[in-house]
Parts: C-alpha cells; sequence; structure tokens
DNA sequence: TCAAAAGTGTTATGATTACACCCATGA
DNA sequence: TCATGGGTGTAATCATAACACTTTTGA
C-alpha cells in the first residue's frame, strides 16, 4: 500500500520501470497427452479466460523462489523439475513500454485420484497442448518456447522421465515420447534403445488386469536430480 | 540525472527494486583460442579491474534492441550472432535484494589487423576464456554459463561457424571444436563426418605461403540465419 | 479362438573408428 | 631431404532400422 503511493508520485512511466512478472508452464503426461496447467484469469472481466500461473516478482525475493512458490500454491507435492526458460519481452495492451516475463517450466508427476475432484471444485484446469486457445498473446509465447525447450531436451538428456510415475511401462515411454515429439516410434527398437543405455531397470513386476500380455514395470536406474545433466544420451529422431 | 533525484527521493530499497542489468558475453575465435570481450570497470576503484560489456535497460527500451546496442558499441560490423542466455539472479555487494541480470551471448568473426590497434588504445580486452580470473562473480557465473550452452549447441547445429571467417580451412573447423569442446578430435574422420552433411562447399582455392601442403578452403553451404535452427547435425563426442 | 500388446531374433544398412598410406610445400 | 599438415582408402565395429516371429492375457 504505502509502495503503491510512493510510485504514483512519480507518474505512470517510471512506476512501470523494470517491473518483474514470473511465469510458469507446467507440464503433466496424463491419459496419454501432454498438458499444462492453466488458472482462471481474475483480474479478467470476461469470465473463462485462462492464464499461466504466474506472479509479480517481490521485494527481497529470489526469481527462482518466486517461481518454486508459483508451483507449490498449485502442486501438493514436493517432487517436481524445475527450470527456468529465459526472459521474455512483450507489449501489454495497458502499458507503451516492453514489460519483462522471466519463464519457467516445471513438470510433475500426476496422479490421478487425489487432485481430480481437487481440480473439480476449483480454478484451475490442466489442458492438452493441441487444445490451447484463446490465451494472451504474451502466454501462447511463453508455452510455444517451453515446448520447444521440453522437445530439444527430451531428446539429449532423460529429463523427460519427469513426467512419469515412479513405476511405468516402456509403452508409456514410447507414448510420452511419441506425443511430445509428435512422430510415430518403431516400439521393438526403442525399447533395446533405452534398454542399451541402462537408464531404466526392470522391477519383475507386472501390469494386472490388463486385456493383453501384462508389461513389466521398470523404475529408473539413475537419481532423479541427474536426469537432467548426468543423464545424457542422443535420439536422433 | 534527472531520474537519479527521482529515485533518491525513495530511499535506496525501492530504488532498486528490479533494476536489470543486460551483460553481453561476446565470444571470437582467434589464434586458435576462444576468447571473450572484457572492459575495463570505470566505476571501480582499482584499476586493471575488468567486466562484461553490459547495460541497464532503459525506459522505453527492450532487451534485445539494449545487448544489440552493447554489441554495436564495441564491434563494428552489423554481422553477428546474438541469443539470450536466461536471467541470472544474484546478489551483490551494495543491495540486499537480488538484481537481475538479462544474459546474451554472441559471435564475431574477428578480423586481426583493423582492430588490433583499436584495442591497443583502448579499454577493452579479448581474453582467452582460460586465462580469465578475478572477474565479479555476477560475471563469472554468466561466462561459464555461456561456455556450457556454446559447448550444447555447436554439437547439435552449426552455430559455431559464425566464430570463423567467410572462408575457412578444414583444420580450422577441428580447431575450433576441439577448443571449445576441450578435446582432442580424429581429424580424417571428422573431415568426412563434416563433407557429408553438405554444411561446407569447397571453393577450389587453397591457402598459400604455408610450409605444408596447401589446405582448400571451404565456406558455408547454408545462410548464415540457419546456422543456429535449422542446420541441425549430432556430434556426439 | 481372437485381438492387442509384450517381447525376441535376425539381417541389412549406414555411421564411426582406427589405421595405413600417399601428396604438396617451404625450409 | 625432412617435417608438417592435407587428404584418400579400407576394413572392423557399432548403432539403427526393418521385419518376421513367438508369448501372454482377457474377452
Amino acid at each position: 500500500m504505502k509502495k503503491e503511493k510512493s510510485e504514483e508520485r512519480l507518474g505512470l512511466n517510471l512506476s512501470q520501470e523494470n517491473k518483474i512478472e514470473i511465469d510458469c508452464v507446467i507440464f503433466c503426461f496424463e491419459d496419454r497427452s501432454l498438458k499444462v496447467l492453466l488458472v482462471k484469469n481474475e483480474n479478467d472481466a470476461m469470465n473463462g479466460n485462462w492464464r499461466l500461473p504466474s506472479a509479480s516478482l517481490e521485494h527481497g525475493e529470489t526469481i527462482l523462489k518466486t517461481a518454486q512458490k508459483i508451483l507449490k500454491k498449485h502442486i501438493s507435492k514436493d517432487d517436481f523439475f524445475l527450470e527456468q526458460l529465459r526472459a521474455f519481452g512483450y507489449h501489454s495492451s495497458t502499458s507503451f513500454q516492453e514489460n519483462i516475463s522471466i519463464g519457467y517450466y516445471a513438470m510433475v508427476r500426476r496422479e490421478k485420484k487425489k487432485e481430480d475432484d481437487e481440480e473439480f471444485h476449483s480454478d484451475i484446469i490442466w489442458i492438452d497442448i493441441n487444445n490451447i486457445a484463446d490465451l494472451e498473446d504474451k502466454y501462447m509465447m511463453v508455452i510455444d518456447f517451453s515446448i520447444k525447450e521440453l522437445r530439444k531436451n527430451i531428446c539429449c538428456s532423460a529429463v523427460g522421465f519427469n513426467l512419469l510415475p515412479e513405476k511405468f511401462t516402456l509403452l508409456q515411454v514410447i507414448h510420452l515420447y511419441e506425443e511430445i515429439l509428435g512422430i510415430e516410434i518403431n516400439k521393438t527398437n526403442f525399447r533395446r534403445k533405452i534398454l542399451q543405455r541402462r537408464l531404466v531397470r526392470g522391477l519383475a513386476e507386472k501390469e494386472e488386469g490388463v486385456s493383453n500380455r501384462a508389461a513389466e514395470f521398470y523404475s529408473l536406474n539413475v537419481p532423479k536430480d541427474e536426469l537432467f545433466w548426468n543423464a545424457k544420451f542422443n535420439f536422433n529422431f
């Protein structure tokens, strides 16, 4: 309150100097599709208008802490991957000069039952990346960039496994890559490829109640915090 | 001047709100080594203290334009590659809260003769990345990140060719990759690898005055603006 | 039995590696 | 002639792709 008054004295121009927003693209992988979390735009007169979860960078707060806070507000678990995308400059309808957004992207493992009713009551939505429409340009820009970044990174690191549950089948991995990259993958060869790198470990445990041969469950063979930097490989799709 | 007075009225805390610096890591490749441009730190009492070329983000200016201005101040040609790294948060000795730097990295083709005397008289230095020392933590952080980014990018795109002159020998390319990645490369195999991708084109023109068999000159076979995004390849070193 | 997905085996291809070799040039 | 780097040829090895095949499960 006090702060706003001070700024008013300086006039519009200075008060908008270097206002920084932190925007988060939070990905999950569910029902064989890549989704991002959107929240209802409360400042907007039109109802049913969505935006990325975001926050202004406050005094004495770091950009990373701010991004982490945004995540914790929406994600119940502490178990998420979070990395910065870059800084974006954009022009909004309300200001003449360029605004700054620092984009982050996150990956979470979504557990279905627990969170379904949560979503039902609240002002959030997990939406398939192919169905996103009518977002402000700024948000589309950040989302588009984040998807490109995600595509790049899952081909040269194992970071994509942050989207899978602890136990997963190899078909889930294939679906993940197919969906994110928008390609079709030869299952038998991909399976060999991924097993050769010794990135995953068979659990001697199988699916149950499926109407076909049950697939073995696998789990990661490397610590999660190494997925991004240390678990290198080259998928040349 | 006028602006500074306004800020003073608000006291230290608010005046530093969201102050954004743009820092540029400008790379060149010369004498078989990767160098970055440093400028003399004029605000510093101690002489001989260097920093990255940088600028504050001014009113009504975009981050990209600001970065381009920094480059043009030091580089005579318009022919450079410039991309953002990311936003960095850092703590300086003079302020309690986190400052924001948006880092960019650039690659320029350095022509020796023209610029040598320029450097002799002025307050800039092109320094081998292995000899950088005594920079502020903030600058080291940006430089370290930029080198990692450069390493990553030259392995999956042809962006590194922005550091070479129009005409180059294949040995120059090899030296470039060896120096940036810190590895040794088998010359005969690398040569075939790079020719297979049809990235370069022989010029039927040879070195002169060398004390060994003259190497053929090559030039790029793709437009420069495609080097980063479109000229993909996978060097798995 | 069928459909659907799991999973194995095999062969061909193409990229990469290692290494031997010859070529051109100035000192 | 020698040293230095340019440049070619070739065989072995490894990763990938393509495809045929068998296995397991519920309906």
